[in-house]
DNA sequence: TCAAAAGTGTTAAGTTTACACCCATGA
DNA sequence: TCATGGGTGTAAACTTAACACTTTTGA
């Protein structure tokens, strides 16, 4: 049989960085500590690992937890292991980003945790290196989106190219051409145009598109 | 104050990829396994986090034990934490590939410690999920080597082109275009030519390159 | 009737790929 | 003298970037 027994244990905690498309501009989920270290700071959603709970696994019940949301988009991008990072004692702190669509976050769960939605371009100061995570998030997210049809996590299931592309312009903070990019689209075989129409956000009406 | 205790704790690990380049290809450094669970086995190189260490100074000590080297250059991959990946008992492990020039590692410790390197396009079967996190470094190592001069890492100080070249296929598994890379490599201004000749692998000689 | 968002093509620049022969030298 | 690895250029295909006007319709 095994013997670890010589050497120490650590706690383990999940921070996610959940992204939700609002209003035109990538969004990031955040909350205010209920608790030391960083009473009162802003800070990413996270929590600690559990006995016989796989680190995804435990991702998924703090998201739960803050978001309402059962099956979201999940990817892990790296772990923080410096003995001081946490003032309180030590803790390694395994980051993972999260995709959601926000017309299904649960709102209500925004008082209970005092959360906000910010927007990815104007993050407040968070507390210990969660800026510092939020960045190597996006930048993976940015890297990730061109490739992958991610985008449909954000999304709702129907949405226009303005819209698309809107998201794109909030990830990577930059304007993007617009025949270049729905040129780009058209040539996904993963963005389908469907015969509705939406009527909502111009009065000519946008045609609007879906994943798969 | 912090109250972190009702929380558990973990063994913590650190298992390295240690990529090196010899004999014209890319190989690993894996040795047997000296311990229960996995006795016997074939296994990527690691150990434990202990107290008051860095995870990434964690992985130089382990290094250090294993190569004889003390800086070397590592990149954190990615985090295992499903409860059962350890049929001995829980550990998360914290993945790093490791880049360390064959010349200077320590062929004595290979008997001390039961290593052998194996040709990246040959491993063995490894324990645990060992194998995969093989093929996961391999993968982050081809986008890196695209981008940034870590072939330093390596190769000796001066090497030909038909080294550089020899470690691209070998990371790659497929043949390039002579011409096409030695273009490629001239327009990347942080590899450059010495007016030193290698005669050792060819009559003719060949012209050293370095970096920067 | 006009403001606001939808939609649509072409050209130039740059990048990537494919491909074959001569050179210098030691054995 | 010949086998071995070193070294070199060009054309076609493809990808990316830059750029401006017309359409539809609700207010």
């Amino acid at each position: 049989m095994s013997n670890y027994s010589s050497h120490p244990q650590f706690f383990v905690s999940v921070d996610c960085i959940v992204f939700g498309f609002n209003k035109g501009s990538l969004q990031v989920l955040i909350h205010q500590r209920p608790y030391s270290p960083g009473f009162g700071e802003m800070s990413l959603i996270g929590g600690f690992v559990e006995k016989e709970e796989s680190i995804d696994i435990s991702a998924r019940r703090i998201l739960k937890e803050f978001t309402g949301l059962d099956s979201v988009y999940m990817k892990q991008l790296a772990t923080f292991g410096e003995v001081e990072r946490d003032p309180g004692e030590r803790v390694i702190s395994i980051l993972y980003y999260v995709l959601i669509n926000v017309d299904k976050y649960d709102n209500n769960l925004s008082e209970i945790h005092n959360a906000k939605w910010v927007d990815v371009n104007t993050i407040p100061n968070l507390c210990f290196d969660h800026n510092k995570m939020v960045e190597m998030a996006r930048t993976s997210l940015g890297a990730a989106i061109k490739v992958e049809p991610i985008a449909k996590y954000l999304l709702p299931k129907y949405f226009t190219l303005s819209h698309l592309q809107a998201l794109h312009e909030s990830i990577f903070n930059t304007p993007i051409d617009k025949r270049n990019f729905r040129r780009s689209i058209a040539e996904k075989d993963y963005i389908k145009a469907t015969d509705m129409i939406d009527k909502d956000s111009s009065k000519r009406g946008a045609t609007l598109y879906t994943f798969d």
